[in-house]
Order: C-alpha cells, then sequence, then structure tokens
DNA sequence: AATGAATGAGTATTCATTCAT
DNA sequence: TATGAATGAATACTCATTCAT
C-alpha cells in the first residue's frame, strides 16, 4: 500500500486507466476516514462510503477486497501521514531536549481527534475477537512502529539507552492510555476536561522518557 | 439495582415468590457475566444468556427490560463486590502507605482479568456511540467511584490534598491505562507481556498518588 | 422429521404451543413445495415461502436452519407422501403381476408432476456440486429407499432373485430416466410427448423387472 | 457459429485480423469447456474463463455477446468434433451390426465424461426456467440432432423402419438416461458404479433399437 | 481487438424484542 | 414467573454487463 502510494506520487502516470484508479482510490479513503470516523468501523456501511465518494458499492470492490481491507489501508495511510508530520515538525529543531518536547506535543495534540481514538479501539477490539484478522494488525502495528522508528532514530536521549523494544512498549503505553482516556472522556465529557487529559499525558510521557517534569504538566487542572 | 440487592441482603425474604425471582436473577446474572466475557457485549446473545442460567429468552425478560439493562446489572454487581473484597483487604491494615500498597496490588492484579477489561472498553465503545446509554452509563460509573469514594475515605494520605474531583481523575486515568494495555496485548500478545503491564501499572500508580517509586516499578521488564 | 410427523398425528397435543408450530410447519412446508416447484430451489426466496404461508422471515428460521434445512424436510415428507399412497394402491391387490404393474403405473404417473422432477434435478445438482451437503442427500436418499424397500417387501416376483441393492438400482435407473426426460420435454415440449415419455419409462420398467412387454408398451407413439 | 467455424476450416485466412480473431476465440471456447466443466454454468465467472485463456473480460465481449452466447458456441464446437469422431469410427466399418455397436460403444463412453453431462443438464434445467433461451436451446439441439442423422445417414438397419422422429426420440432417450444416471452417481457414488451404468445404458440402447442384447449387458454387474 | 473501471441487482441469516398463553 | 412463537431490521459481497479509451 505504501509503495503503491510511493509509486503514484513519482512517476506522473502516463496511463488515463492509472490516473483514475488513483482518483478513485483517493476519494475513496477520504470518504472512508469521513464516515469511520462518524460511524465507526462496524457500523459505518460501504454503500454510505461508495456513496460519499461519489461511486457505487461495486467501485469499491474494484479496489478493495473487504470491509478491513479498506480500514488496513486507511491505517496504513494514516500513519504514513503521520510520518510525515513528524519529519516537517523536527527537522527544523536541533536539541535533544527540543525535539523530545516536540514529539510529546504532538503526541499531546493527537488527543484532539477523539474520533479517530475511537475508532482504533474499535477495531482492535474487533481483531482481538476475529482471529483471522488480529495477526494482521498485529502485524501491521508492528511495520508502522518500525517505519516510524528510523525515521526518529537518534532523536532520543542516547542517554536513556532504549532498544528499540523499549522504545515500542512507550509508544504502545502512551497510545494505550491515549485511547483510553479519549474513551472515558467519550462517553462521560464531565469527569474529564481535554486540559486534565493532556496534563496527564504529558505527566506519563515524561515518566516514562525520564524526562524532567515541566511546571505546567504538574497539576491536572 | 443496587438498592434491590442491599434490600436482598438484608431482609430475609419471607416470600417463596420473592426467593424465586432472587434466585433466577442470581443465576441469570452469572451467566451473563460469563458468557459477556467470553463473546463480548454485541456478540452475545442473550438466548446462550439464558440457556446458561437453565432459562429461555423469556424469562430473561421477566426480570430484565433489555441487554443493557442486565449489562448494568451486572456493573453494579460487579462494583459492589469489589467494595466487598476491597475492604476485606484493608481492613486489617493500619498504616497509611501500606493501605495505599495494597489497593495499587489490587487494582494491578486486576490486570490478570482480560476479558472484563475488554467488555468495559467495548461497553464504553457501545455507550459512547448510543446517545440513549451513554449518560446512563457515565451516571452508573460516578455512582460506583462515589460509593466506592465513601468506602475508602480517609485511607489516603491528608497531605495529598486531594479533593474527590482529583481521586476520581486518578481512578479514570488509571482504569484508561488498564484497560488500554490490555487491548494492545489482546491483539498482540507478543509486545507487551504480563510483568510489563504490570510495571507500568505500578509506576503510573505512585505518580499519580505521589507515592515513592518501589525498586520493582522502576524498570519494565 | 417423519418421527416428528408421526408423533404429531398419534397424541392430540394438549399443549397450544405445539399445535402453533405444528400448524406453522405444515404451512411453511405446503408452501415451500409451491414456490420451490415454481421457481426453483436456488431462485426461490424464502421471503416468499414465508409470506405465502402467512409468516415473515424470521418465522422461518424458528423452524428450519435453512433453505436446505427445508427442502430436506419437504424431501421427506413427500417420500412418506408416497409411501402411504403405493400402500392404499398396493393393499386390495393379491397377484404379483398385478402388483408390479401397479407400481409401474404409478410410478408412470409420476412423469406426469414436471416440477417436482425439475426440482429434484436442480437439487441433486447443487448437492453434487456442494460437498457439505452432498453426503446428506446421499443419506436420505438411501434412507427412503430403504423405507420404501420395506413397504413393498415381497412385492416383488421372489422368482426375480433381486437382492435390496438391484433393486436399488432399479429405482435409481427409472428415476434417473424419468427426471432426465422429463428435463428432456421442459426446454423442448415440441420433440417428446407425454404419451412417449410414459411408453419408454414402462418399456424401460420392463426391461429392468424382466416383465413381458405389454402390447400398449411396444411402440413409442 | 457452425457456419464460421466451418468456414474457417476452409478458407484459409489470408487476413492478419481474422486469423488473430480465430485464435481468441480458440482460446476462449478452450477455457470455457474447462471452467464451465469445473465449476458448472452459473458458478463459472467468466474473468476465470478470460484469465484462463490470457486475456481480460473485455476481450471475451468483443466475440460474444453474453455467457449463454459463449456456452451456444461451445455447445456446436462440441458437437461438430462428435460428428467428426463419429465418422472417424464408422468409415473403416461396413456391417450394419459392426456399425450399430461402434456407436453404442461410443455413446456408452461419454458415460465417463461426467462434467460435461452435469454441465448439459445444468444448462438445460437454466434454459427450461428462462423463457427467453429455451428455445435457442431447443433449436440448437434439433440443428444438432439433424446434421448428426444426415451424417450416419443409412447406417441404422433399415428394416427398423425408423423414421427421423423415431431416431431423435432414441437418441433423447439415451440422452437422457446417461444423464440422469450421470447426476445419480454425482451425488452418491456409492450406490452405481461405472460398470452398472455402462451396463444399463448398453441394455437400454438394445432395448431401443431392437438389438439383440450381448452377453455382457445381461447382467448389471 | 482489448483493457479495466464502474455499475447495480439480488438475499440468506441473526437476534433483540414482543406478546399471547 | 416463564414459555416460545413470531417479528423485522439490517448489510456485505459477487459478477455479468457496459463503456470510455
Amino acid at each position: 500500500m505504501l509503495v503503491k502510494m510511493l509509486r503514484a506520487a513519482r512517476t506522473t502516470s502516463c496511463n488515463k486507466h492509472q490516473q483514475k484508479t488513483e482518483e478513485t482510490n483517493r476519494r475513496l479513503l477520504k470518504s472512508a476516514r469521513k464516515i469511520f470516523a462518524r460511524d465507526g468501523f462496524e457500523a459505518a456501511r460501504l454503500e454510505d462510503i461508495a456513496k460519499d465518494a461519489g461511486y457505487t458499492r461495486g467501485a469499491f470492490y474494484a479496489h478493495y477486497n473487504s470491509k478491513e481491507d479498506l480500514f488496513f489501508a486507511l491505517l496504513e495511510q494514516q500513519a504514513y501521514e503521520h510520518q510525515v508530520q513528524i519529519q516537517r515538525l523536527l527537522s527544523p529543531l536541533s536539541g535533544q531536549g527540543e525535539k523530545l518536547r516536540a514529539i510529546r506535543e504532538y503526541y499531546v495534540t493527537k488527543a484532539g481527534d477523539r474520533s479517530w481514538s475511537m475508532l482504533m479501539l474499535e477495531f482492535k477490539l474487533f481483531a482481538a475477537r476475529h482471529p483471522r484478522i488480529r495477526p494482521k494488525l498485529a502485524e501491521t502495528h508492528r511495520a508502522i512502529r518500525q517505519a516510524f522508528r528510523q525515521e526518529i532514530e537518534g532523536l532520543l536521549p542516547a542517554s536513556m539507552g532504549l532498544g528499540p523494544e523499549q522504545e515500542s512498549i512507550i509508544r504502545i503505553v502512551l497510545e494505550a492510555l491515549l485511547h483510553g482516556l479519549t474513551l472515558e472522556q467519550a462517553y462521560d465529557p464531565s469527569v474529564l476536561g481535554r486540559e486534565q487529559i493532556e496534563s496527564v499525558l504529558r505527566r506519563v510521557f515524561n515518566l516514562l522518557t525520564c524526562a524532567e517534569e515541566d511546571e505546567t504538566a504538574r497539576s491536572f487542572a
């Protein structure tokens, strides 16, 4: 998938068919993100996605094999975009502390996208209950984390002495916390404010990366 | 529901009818816990639950209004049992540090019940997407937390100076983390071991309760 | 199935539920026969069958597990009715030649039910292509033939010296021929008249049972 | 179609385009026979046929108007090949009895091609249920039979005194029996062996052509 | 002639819930 | 209280066919 997208971006498609295919793909993915976010993975109707993209159900199946397939494509696209954004964010920075803080703030920012967090939660739950796709999701996430790790290689303080596995764990823990908190807020917005969530995320980020706590992170409110 | 259970516990029902009702209820709840844990909330079939309890679907509807209703009853029962267990656990202890540690270990222990965590995640997700039950779940959790707070009143160090709200937040954050980590492990058991989850839970518990970190909690593995 | 029907016929159901169930069953089977005959097995819509019986799709699934299941029930019912009719037909007769001729004419008469023959052909074809139901259909037909054989035991001339297997083969060959001819007539009524079909069936029946040919059977027209 | 094939056989196409067309046609037909035999008429996917021939769906529609159209072409090709084979088989023979026996054995041999019989059954069934193609199939078979009759003209004993119609009936009956028996064996291989089928076919062949029964044909096994 | 993108028709099945008994 | 018969909503997926290129 990623490969496909990259190739598509490089070579100017001479072929009309290819152009059309790519355009359709783009539109389907865009609509998928929208409808999945709005309705959730299981409740989302393929027909709604296709219609939103300006096509019919049949067109969808010319590009993807199943609903899950579409979801995985969306996952990869999203991961790719995150990478690009992180790159842009970090390239102008030089100090390691600076970079670490930037990553932290980018991560905290993601807390704002409630729909995506809930969608991820749902799909992980779905995967956990469906043996056929569980290994595929696990593999996809491992690949995404690895690609990401290469991207930010050397950014975390060498003194932390974290092997790739430790780093993965940090990411997983932070993601788990982010998603978990998002869900708590989703079903009961009154108990947890956005600022509190961000504060907790910062404090745990610091705890796990052994960074010093900022003043801003020390209190909950 | 809670009220009902408490009354049931207090007054010895003289009435045969009441006894029968309670017995049926008990069996339905027991089966519900089993089937919900096994299949998840949405996938669980009322028929399976009723059959497991030795009844048919009709009997279920004589006691509960809907699947959600049953789930809420289960939630309350579970909360009640947790309270009882916490009480038993803390009553023989005197020092506050001791008590805090006992609570922490009880909480960490819950990480072992994967099915329950996943069930809770699913139902919260379900509630978040269904406006009709969302406030009810929020209210239920608030009530549970409040009952629990009264139970352990005075256990946390007064010096922490946490108001009831702060305490709630700690609970919510820890639950979010627990559930989130459980899910990560559920769809990819290879990236996160049980010990790592427990270690993370302990560290974040300490962080949030301002307790000093134990030696045991400092590393991930 | 057969057992169920027989029990139902014997005991006067005291239970309202049972009566209702039987009534529904009767109506569903009746409608199934009608719709299957009209549209064929695969083209028949469960909804049409249910509606024809005065129910909805859901009611159907309270009585049968699947379309195939319904078809097998129909098969058994049909076999049972054939047995009853054969019994009635043969009981007043005494001579073996007489009985053999009666069976032959009953068999030839079945050529009139084109829809049923085509339905059987289609389902056999369907079974042959679907490994999951193939053995079930084979088993069902074996059971039907065996039940039938016990019914007409001793009716065929002992001198024929046919073992149960030989008898089965005769039945199968005749059924194959009957269905095959029916199909030929179905897609091209102009090449084969009803009388010709009957004539052929009689001649082959005689050939296989070593009976002498009647005058009526000797020519095609 | 037949006309097209014959012309193709006669004139050596000077035109490159025509050659290409014929080549494509040949390959499509060859693949059609393979895939139809494997999957059946309705279950066969045009895409599979095209792919097997080394083309895409579009190429198919440049040569045929529909799936049925392709099937009819296959039918005619098959008939043509049968004719050629019969011719080769009979030309070296002189006696009428000899020739009749050769035809019989050729016919019995066809029992070996189960897939083809089942395919024919399915398509006849399909035609019988689809008024639009029913007359076309009837007409096609009439044409095939007529062409065949001219081919073997004078081969059957004049003493049989069979008009063209009688001869058609014999052919139809034998085909019906062949297909019917094949189907019986297909869904339950245990009740009918290949030898038994061949034996029955021979006996009925003899019965209908008034030939004397061979010793080999008299028993079932 | 051949490609391949897009169309759109068609349905068996599950299960929470209701209701007459 | 408990039964169980009946309801009805809800949807992914396949594939022959068309058509622009």
